[in-house]
DNA sequence: AACGCGGGGTC
DNA sequence: GACCCAGCGTT
C-alpha cells in the first residue's frame, strides 16, 4: 500500500522525544506485558496503572494467576469494568500454563482468550519484536487524519483498510517503538478534541489539516441508542447468629453471584428485586436509602433504588443466595454501583 | 454486521 | 450531554 517512510520516521523521532514513561515498557516479560494490554483495553492509562501494579504484585508469575480462584481475580479487577476481561484473563493464564511457555508467535498469542488483533500485535511487537502493527483508537485517528481517510473506522471495510495501511507503514526493524509511538502520538499530540496541530511535526503533510477536516475525522458509524434500566436492591441484614447459635455474633447479609447473559457476570450483589413482580411477604418496612441513583454505562443508563431490611431471622431467598458475615462482603467482587450502595449503609468503612 | 459489555475522564 | 479510552466475544 503506502510505503511512507517520512511518516514512520517522524513518528519514531517524535516518540524518542515525547514517548510516555510507563512501567510495563521497562520489561520484555510477555506475561507482564500481556497483563498491561488486557487491563488497558478500552481503559485509560491513568485508570489502569494501579491495577497493573496490583496484578503483577499479587500474581508475579502466570502460574500464580492460573492457580488463583476466579473470585479472587474478579475481586482484584473490581472497579475496572468489562469484567469479561478478568474472566478471560484467568482462562488465558491457564492456557499459557498448559502450553508451558508464553506463546511467541502472532497466531499463538491470538489464540489466548481475550486477545484479539490489537492485543496480539501489541504483545508480539513489545515482547518478541514481531513486526505486527497495532490498530487501536489512537491509530485510527492518526491515520484517518494524516491520510485524509473517511472510511468509517467501525465498519468492516474500515478495519481492513486501516489495518493494511498501518501494517504498510510499520518499520519492521522497529515495530515496538513505532507501535508505541503511534499510540502516544494519538494520545498526546493528535488528540480527539483540540489536537495540537500548531505544534505538530506532521502538520505540513497532514491531509486533514490541509483540507480543514481535522475535526470531522475519524468517521464513525452511529452508535446504538442507550436505554434506561431500573434496578432495586434490598440489603438484608440478619441479626440473629448462625445456626450454631454461639452467643451473639456479627450480622449476616445475603448476596448472590450474577449469572451469564447480563451485565456484571460473576460479580456479587445483595438481594436483587429488580424483576420481582411482587415483593415476598417477609419484606416488611424496608428502609429506603436512596432512590433513582443514576449510574451510567456505555450502553445503559441505570437507575437504582437501595433498601435496607433488618430482620431477626433469615428469610427464605432463592437458592443461589448465600449468607455471609457483614464484614466479609469486602472479600467479594461487586459492581461499582453496589460499592456505592454499601457506602450508604456503612459510611466511611 | 450488529450488539453487549464498565467505569471514568474531558470538553 | 457527547465522545472517547492500548477492544473482544458472541450472535
Amino acid at each position: 500500500m503506502i510505503n511512507n517512510s517520512f511518516f514512520s520516521t517522524e513518528i519514531l523521532r517524535w516518540f524518542r522525544e515525547n514517548g510516555r514513561d510507563l512501567p510495563w515498557r521497562e520489561t520484555r516479560d510477555p506475561y507482564a506485558i500481556w497483563l498491561s494490554e488486557i487491563i488497558l483495553q478500552q481503559t485509560r492509562i491513568a485508570q489502569g496503572w494501579e491495577y497493573w501494579e496490583r496484578f503483577v504484585q499479587t500474581y508475579p508469575k502466570v502460574e500464580d494467576l492460573a492457580a488463583a480462584s476466579e473470585d479472587d481475580v474478579l475481586k482484584l479487577w473490581q472497579g475496572l469494568g468489562y469484567y469479561s476481561r478478568a474472566r478471560n484473563l484467568h482462562t488465558a493464564a491457564k492456557q499459557i500454563v498448559a502450553l508451558g511457555d508464553f506463546p511467541n508467535t502472532l497466531e499463538g498469542i491470538k489464540s489466548l482468550k481475550g486477545v484479539g488483533d490489537y492485543t496480539a500485535a501489541a504483545i508480539g511487537s513489545f515482547a518478541f519484536g514481531i513486526p505486527a502493527a497495532v490498530v487501536d483508537g489512537n491509530v485510527y485517528r492518526v491515520l484517518s487524519r494524516y491520510f485524509g481517510i473517511d472510511t468509517p473506522i467501525n465498519s468492516t471495510q474500515g478495519k481492513k483498510e486501516f489495518a493494511a495501511l498501518a501494517q504498510s507503514l510499520l518499520p519492521a526493524s522497529d515495530a515496538a517503538s513505532y507501535n508505541q509511538g503511534m499510540m502516544d502520538f494519538g494520545a498526546i499530540q493528535c488528540t480527539p478534541q483540540s489536537p495540537k496541530c500548531l505544534l505538530c511535526p506532521l502538520a505540513e503533510t497532514c491531509e486533514a489539516l490541509r483540507c480543514g477536516r481535522v475535526e470531522e475525522l475519524p468517521v464513525k458509524n452511529k452508535t446504538v441508542k442507550v436505554k434506561t434500566r431500573h434496578l432495586s436492591y434490598i440489603y438484608i441484614r440478619c441479626k440473629s447468629s448462625a445456626a450454631d447459635g454461639i452467643g451473639k455474633s456479627e450480622p449476616m447479609v445475603a448476596i448472590h453471584r450474577r449469572g451469564e447473559g447480563d451485565i456484571w457476570q460473576g460479580l456479587w450483589e445483595p438481594y436483587n428485586v429488580s424483576d420481582v413482580k411482587e415483593l415476598p411477604s417477609f419484606v416488611k418496612n424496608p428502609i429506603l436509602l436512596a432512590k433513582d441513583v443514576k449510574h451510567v454505562l456505555t450502553h445503559r443508563i441505570l437507575l437504582a433504588d437501595f433498601y435496607l431490611l433488618e430482620t431477626e431471622n433469615r428469610p427464605p431467598l432463592p437458592d443461589d443466595y448465600i449468607w455471609i458475615k457483614e464484614s466479609e462482603i469486602e472479600d467479594y467482587g461487586v459492581p461499582r454501583l453496589i460499592e456505592i450502595m454499601l457506602e450508604k449503609i456503612n459510611p466511611a468503612e
